[in-house]
DNA sequence: ATGAAAGCGCTAACAG
DNA sequence: CTGTTAGCGCTTTCAT
């Protein structure tokens, strides 16, 4: 009835009922009904924001993004946690779903066949970020590990480090860690110079972790001139180390992470690093998915947006 | 129908006609609409929990201890993050009400007028987390940061420094930083002792901060000998700035911060701090939102749960 | 063990 | 400008 009218200024209501009402509202407490109204009307302006975790920092970070991006739109994002784990992302992709959200913005590119065929089936705009390297089920929007992992790989190198090691999460559940090392070697190989040593961890990333590994490979391997990290945090840790050591850095050891973790800015030296560009995504994701969005289904051009990525040299890097 | 059952188990159905079902769902790639079933049966499994941030760390923890809580349970958590600002959090509150969820879980024991209405009227169970140092709603699981700020100055004066200084967040934006402070300064008073100096930042916390608003302060009040942080990070770049300095810690300058921030730790030193129990409330608030769920609406019986946080001496507080 | 019918609280088309 | 009438896709209750 003319209620509803009023609670969501559509059509025209004369400005004397629409008063009454508003008060009436008011003084009854009244909440609508978005239940009732989404079941009713077929629209739910929920965007399901699919991530592998809160811990890591990254993801709250584009999730900021994202609720910033679509602050003054009628969307708002749902956020679900997989815990990096295929059959988590199935049952929290079907969950969400059954809430029949406007869109879906989901990390990584790399789906369970099932959660393949979910998000294709859903018939609503589905944003894979983070990642560009494979193939989106219908848009992407992210950086290209493997390319990133080369152009450190050729920073390294061009500083004249030849004996590196490598330090990271374990690869099956990380698909963009695992791309970076391999864009890593792949351009480490064209140069003729083989990883000396490597490590891959499981478990959270700390500064004390970051020790710990580093400790342990210089000293299985002292000839080691150059460490690449999966990312900042350990890769600080391993600094810390260095430096207690009284180790020369970069001359005697260089030493590299990836993110760009502002919060370790002011660390006794800069780590080098690699942003991820983690705003950027969750900005123009949430752009992209408004595009698609207004656009009403029609033209879907699957897009594929690549930010690119800025190498900060730190003060563990440079030798000349 | 019979297939409404079949997807619930519930009612009996025989085996043929439940395989039969099962299988055509699978077939036709049906996932239920869960709008329609939750209007029809009045009943949502979803927990708004509101926060004020995602980027503070504190809140992502307190966030996957509830998440995993609910884990196997039917409960669902939602989030919502206010910004730290009251018509924010109103207007999120508003919004999480509207899809009606079985309970609240909301950081912080102040609220506007307004958003205290909407809970109370909610008719549902309420759990404010963080802090217990004010009436809650209805329940509350948390420290008490009054005692929290108490217990970190007593140590601290026990240690023998006199001279001390405070650095945290602009007060107004968050009241359990302001409470501890309280507590802080109620407890020095008691020994005669005055805060020397102090200065309240706005903007995010990192180490960097942490470093220029402890060299200002230094250079100001170079008769310092105790700096209290009101986190964690701040409090690490302040170390690090006296360990760069060549300062004596604690023997010429105590520090300590608040939060026990586990990615910390692997610095030279370990900063003395106090922990938040940020797990154990989540999972308590998780918890008593479940027994409220069971005992059906019953004899609520307001609960305040006060959790106990430990203080860490580290390496920045002991002098003897 | 299964089908039929009546809503849940709203929105969307129509009438007036 | 305002009231009326159908549903939205499920769950629930009541028959069969």
């Amino acid at each position: 009835m003319t209620v509803s009218r009023v609670l969501r200024n559509r059509g025209d209501v004369s400005a004397a009922t629409r008063e009454k009402v508003l008060e009436a509202a008011k003084t009854l407490g009244y909440v609508p009904n978005k239940i009732a109204g989404a079941l009713a009307s077929q629209r739910v302006n929920l965007v399901a924001v699919i991530i592998p975790s809160l811990s890591n920092m990254v993801f709250p970070e584009v999730l900021s993004a994202i609720s910033h991006e679509l602050e003054d739109t009628e969307l708002q994002p749902v956020v679900g946690v997989t815990d990096y784990l295929p059959e988590k992302e199935e049952k929290v992709l079907f969950e969400m779903l059954s809430w029949r959200p406007s869109g879906i913005i989901i990390a990584g590119l790399e789906h369970s066949d099932a959660s393949r065929a979910m998000l294709a089936a859903a018939g609503i705009p589905v944003i894979e970020i983070m990642d560009i390297d494979g193939t989106p089920v219908d848009c992407a929007v992210g950086i290209s590990h493997r390319r990133a992992g080369r152009q450190m790989a050729k920073a390294i190198l061009k500083q004249g480090f030849e004996a590196i090691g490598f330090m990271g999460t374990k690869m099956p559940l990380d698909h963009r860690a695992r791309k970076r090392f391999e864009g890593f070697t792949e351009m480490l190989a064209k140069s003729g110079v083989e990883i000396l040593d490597q490590e891959f961890y499981e478990g959270g990333s700390a500064l004390g972790k970051g020790r710990e590994l580093t400790a342990d490979m210089m000293a299985r391997s002292p000839d080691l001139d150059f460490l690449y990290y999966s990312n900042d945090l350990i890769g600080a840790g391993g600094l810390l180390w260095a430096l207690d050591e009284g180790i020369d850095v970069p001359k005697r050891l260089g030493l590299a992470g990836f993110n760009n973790v502002e919060l370790l800015q002011g660390l006794p030296r800069q780590l080098a690093t690699m942003d991820a560009c983690r705003r950027e995504i969750g900005e123009k994701a949430a752009q992209l998915l408004l595009a698609r969005l207004d656009e009403g289904g029609g033209t879907l051009g699957s897009e594929v947006v690549e930010l690119t990525p800025t190498l900060s040299m730190g003060d563990t890097l440079k030798r000349y």
